[in-house]
DNA sequence: TACATATGATCAT
DNA sequence: TGATCCTATGTAA
């Protein structure tokens, strides 16, 4: 289930299987029949995660690159599954399947299903696609005042500008509610009038929890205190998370009870108290 | 067997 | 705004 820290995490993951090596590709789905004839039997150059995209640069057998860039993105339902071992038969929806099959980590089998995304492009594929994507908090390069100026120019609530992926890549509906409370904005605020502390403080922030997650593989973002514990790995269900999917309970901080609605499709969660409107 | 649900995004109207 | 696409899982019928 995918925000920004788990396709960059499968990034990392992957590559210590896949890269350098050569792979097996085929569809046992049926709809990825072509793509993956193309990049059977090459090997995977490099792994790539921007926001929620992923690209894997490939070559041929010795290494030469083909100028195929493999493209996936998961969209909401998209799951890898990694086996080291024998892997089970594939699901019905399988849409591609990898298997390592020379080197260190042979026998390894990744099945990807549900993805929104699954095709093949090239580098310039790869660019118009970054071209479109705001900075990725779990990119070291991303300048955060891109970030801001997005803000300032959209009128839109500020819960709606953190689901813009040209404003900043990677949020999903979990981090921007965590987020949003973490910094104690309601998120009907008009993202225009936030200003640039707000704008600065929400984007550290999304680096700090974006990279916990990578590390992981969840999202937790409450501080351990806040629930009456010292560590984070005494977290309990129910208490790692501050708002999202929190409706009606109390909040962790204050007591109230979580206020929900569904702008645009997307419900959000909020703390009346903690974030005033 | 059916249905609801999910951390996404696009396209048509 | 609504319809649509993508899949697996859990619960209800």
């Amino acid at each position: 289930m995918p925000e920004g820290h788990t396709i960059h995490r499968h990034a990392r993951l992957q590559r210590r299987h896949l890269v350098d090596r050569r792979v097996a590709a085929w569809s046992p789905q049926g709809r990825f029949v072509d793509g993956a004839a193309r990049l059977d039997g090459g090997r995977v150059l490099a792994i790539d995660a921007v926001g929620k995209h992923l690209f894997y640069t490939w070559g041929d057998a010795g290494g030469t690159p083909t100028g195929d860039v493999l493209h996936v993105h998961l969209g909401l339902f998209g799951r890898f599954r990694t086996f080291v071992d024998d892997p089970p038969p594939p699901t019905d929806g399988t849409r591609l399947a990898l298997r390592v099959v020379e080197g260190e980590g042979g026998g390894t089998t990744i099945y990807l299903a549900g993805a929104t995304t699954v095709e093949l492009t090239d580098p310039d594929g790869v660019e118009a696609v970054r071209d479109r994507l705001g900075p990725d908090p779990l990119d070291p390069r991303a300048d955060p005042a891109r970030f801001a100026a997005a803000l300032r120019r959209r009128s839109t609530p500020v819960c709606e500008a953190l689901l813009d992926q040209k404003a900043i890549a990677g949020i999903g509906n979990v981090y921007r509610a965590e987020l949003l409370f973490r910094a104690g904005i309601h998120p009907d605020v008009p993202a225009k009038e936030l200003g640039e502390p707000a704008a600065q403080a929400i984007w550290d922030d999304a680096v700090h929890l974006l990279r916990l997650g990578e590390r992981s593989g969840r999202i937790v973002t409450v501080e351990p205190e806040d629930v009456g514990r010292r560590r984070r790995s005494d977290l309990r269900r129910g208490e790692q998370r501050y708002v999202y999917k929190r409706a009606d309970r109390p909040c962790h901080r204050c007591g109230t009870p979580i206020r929900a609605w569904t702008p645009r499709s997307r419900t959000v969660w909020a703390c009346p108290s903690c974030q005033p409107a």
